[in-house]
DNA sequence: AATGCCGGGTA
DNA sequence: TACCCGGCATT
């Protein structure tokens, strides 16, 4: 029986959800570019801050609220008249926006002001896009897309105070023209750029299923609907359920997508969080890991989220899974549901949807705990997935992911 | 004790 | 780069 088991499956599978893109054990150390950051010194945070050429104020003003400007650059600012600053005359070169009583000039002053107010509005109300959050990813240059699909909702938001043109137009591609491969998918643009469009759809939790086999990724909808394809397309066995042993249901993660978690774990890269300023507090975050499943071809950061273990779903338990789910997903990589999806071809899957863990306690356990400890021993809390050791047993070690066989991270069943 | 996996070693 | 394993943290 186990003599068949052709390893096949193990080194074809243990790709999926890894890192395209190689992503090395030092790198995954490194799970915070903010780390390194820190280490850099001052230079790095603020000074990258890609002033959103449009308002200054707003701009200046968030970047500075966000991650408190060093001291030698406010030193020198102080230092040096004719900044606004000095032109003020204010003892402090505080960032936040000045709307005096003194602003005397009447006419001009006025349209100011209502842009100022505007502006301000604007950003309280979606705090997260502008230059910040980007910001304190910058260090991984793989980020960019992350940071366009962060940053470029900005504009259309904004701008949306009318109801339904608020749909951002990612087919428009006035960040990437270069690259084939497919934007995020509507539904986590949804997810990613939050408020607005989030609230539109409230739709709790939806579960699809994702082929983990290499270079498929082919995501359906119902347990039921991936196994037969993994039995029938990548085990090569005939379509009948009845007469699986289970085997389809190591290559096909379940992916929840849960609305509200998602919004909290961006919401935690809002700059909304007084207190915790500090860069180091959301890098690692969860926004990777919850864009992650959306990964390209190209390699993406991975930071492997803490609070999104795709968990493989086992047999007994494709729970409510199934037929909850509404349609949206299905198009994400195959129309009908058919086996091959031309247009998917990253190892990844084409875009897999994001996924949260719905595990209430860990979302936020982890962010915090991170950045405290810097350069003590980052050493992962250990996810509560299964893992190929336990899987297949210590004796089916040939079934193992190579990262397992390795006694390295599990790349087949993250956590 | 079993497990997960980092860090480092070897080929 | 692929592979292996000591050793430590966690469960």
């Amino acid at each position: 029986m186990e003599a068949e088991l052709s390893p096949g499956p193990g080194p074809g599978c243990e790709r999926p959800q890894l890192r395209a893109g190689g992503r090395d054990p030092s790198a995954l150390r490194a799970e915070a570019p903010w780390l390194s950051a820190q280490g850099s010194g001052p230079r790095a945070a603020p000074v990258t801050v890609p002033a959103p050429p449009q308002g200054p104020s707003m701009g200046g003003g968030f970047a500075g609220l966000e991650f408190a400007l060093p001291q030698e650059p406010l030193a020198a600012d102080l230092g040096t008249p004719g900044t606004w600053a000095g032109a003020a005359g204010l003892p402090t070169p505080s960032v936040h926006i000045p709307v005096p009583a003194q602003r005397s000039p009447p006419g001009k002053a006025r349209l100011d002001e209502v842009l100022a107010a505007a502006a301000l509005t604007s950003l309280s109300t979606s705090p997260l896009y502008l230059g910040a959050p980007a910001v304190s990813f910058s260090p991984e240059p793989d980020l960019e897309p992350w940071r366009e699909a962060l940053t470029q909702p900005t504009g259309s938001y904004s701008s949306s105070s009318n109801s339904g043109d608020c749909v951002w137009d990612q087919a428009s591609d006035q960040s990437s023209p270069s690259t084939p491969s497919p934007p995020l998918p509507p539904e986590a643009a949804h997810f990613l750029f939050g408020e607005p469009t989030q609230r539109k759809r409230k739709s709790a939790v939806q579960v699809v299923f994702q082929c983990l086999w290499k270079s498929c990724g082919k995501v359906l909808r119902t347990a039921s609907a991936i196994q037969r394809h993994i039995r029938l397309v990548h085990l090569g066995r005939r379509a009948e359920p009845e007469h699986s042993d289970g085997e389809e249901d190591f290559y096909y993660t379940e992916l929840d997508i849960g609305v509200d978690m998602l919004t909290n774990g961006l919401s935690n890269l809002a700059p909304t969080s007084p207190e915790a300023p500090v860069p180091p507090a959301f890098p690692h975050l969860d926004l990777p890991s919850l864009l992650r499943p959306l990964a390209l071809p190209l390699p993406l950061p991975p930071l492997l989220s803490s609070a999104a273990p795709p968990k493989t779903c086992h047999g007994d338990h494709a729970h409510h899974a199934g037929e909850a789910t509404g349609g949206s997903w299905e198009q994400v990589s195959g129309h009908s549901g058919e086996e091959r999806n031309p247009s998917c071809s990253s190892p990844q899957g084409c875009l897999a949807p994001v996924h949260v863990d719905p595990q209430p306690t860990e979302g936020r356990a982890t962010a915090p705990a991170l950045p405290s400890k810097l350069g003590a021993s980052l050493r992962k809390p250990r996810g509560d997935a299964k893992k190929c050791r336990k899987v297949y047993g210590t004796d089916h070690r040939d079934l193992w992911c190579t990262a397992c066989r390795w006694k390295k991270a599990c790349q087949r069943f993250l956590d």
